[in-house]
DNA sequence: CGGTATCCACATGGATACTG
DNA sequence: CAGTATCCATGTGGATACCG
């Protein structure tokens, strides 16, 4: 871990080392996801996690300085603070369900609570997977990489939305 | 989002822990990114990388060790080995993109090359979301937290599939 | 080519005491 | 309650040399 960040070469353009700049710390998914789990409070964490607290006190920092949780004192009792995900935070919601899911899926005996539901019909949300544009779900052979300047040009061909970026560049 | 008014205290009956476990170090999410871009072989991940040779051997090993990925010795010549991801190791992808699109929606000018496109239109896929088990795309406010055991009710009773585990527990 | 073997720098993390 | 301040142990990572 010296000190060098910077020497990675052209495979670094990509959305994902930029995501683990934040979340490449181990305690910080299990602070979020506490966080999802309407923890708001620095006691709460420390206890529900296990954590040190000055490892606590680091990350919830750096994640208030990343956006990803805002830290906000009550208004009746100032030493009394209240962590909360910021949208920026709630985005990472899809990337934690779907790592989960991985770690249910090939892990023994991890039961789940508690979980995500539809509101409308209570019935738990479907496994985060691959769509297509038009909502179609797509397997492991049906999917293909492409150069980004090839798909450019197929998007302007087909006259729709702008390219999204959404591939492991 | 409704049901659950009360903090989860407990934290450790969940898959997330489980998924970090292994890819909590931060070269691992990296190598396997290599991976899915077709890169199979050490000094391959070596120089795209730049990760120091005993931190790579080391991973790799690691990520053998827990079934990601899968050495074979080429059987033309021995010395030459190839990585591969198995079954459960391109099973991650779906949270590596999720973890990649928000990483990209959040920094600025990430290009991204190549892009995971629907092979059957060359088009990029949608963004990684959560959906319902009808397929329909869920947005925050249509997400409801439940207990499991009252999941299982509900699940029988809509005489559906079995309940699946995908909260953050 | 695909590793080990050393050695070293620093980061991460834990335990505990202290503070406003 | 929500942190700092220390101190210490281990881990992660880098550089380099060497090996089969």
């Amino acid at each position: 871990m010296g000190h060098l960040r910077e020497p990675l070469n052209d495979m670094q353009n990509c959305g994902l080392p930029a995501a683990l700049e934040v979340m490449g710390e181990r305690w910080s998914f299990m602070i979020l996801r506490a966080a999802f789990n309407r923890l708001h409070h620095f006691e709460e964490f420390l206890s529900a996690l296990g954590i040190a607290r000055n490892i606590l006190s680091n990350r919830l920092a750096r994640l208030v300085e990343h956006g990803i949780m805002k830290r906000e004192p009550l208004p009746d009792d100032r030493r009394k603070i209240e962590y909360r995900l910021t949208e920026k935070g709630l985005d990472l919601l899809p990337a934690m369900l779907a790592l989960r899911q991985w770690g249910e899926k090939y892990s023994v005996g991890v039961p789940s609570n508690p979980v995500l539901c539809d509101e409308r019909d209570g019935l738990p949300i479907a496994p985060i997977g691959i769509h297509a544009h038009d909502g179609r779900r797509l397997g492991p052979t049906e999917l293909e990489w492409r150069d980004q300047a090839d798909v450019a040009a197929s998007v302007a061909e087909a006259g729709n939305a702008k390219p999204q970026l959404n591939a492991l560049g």
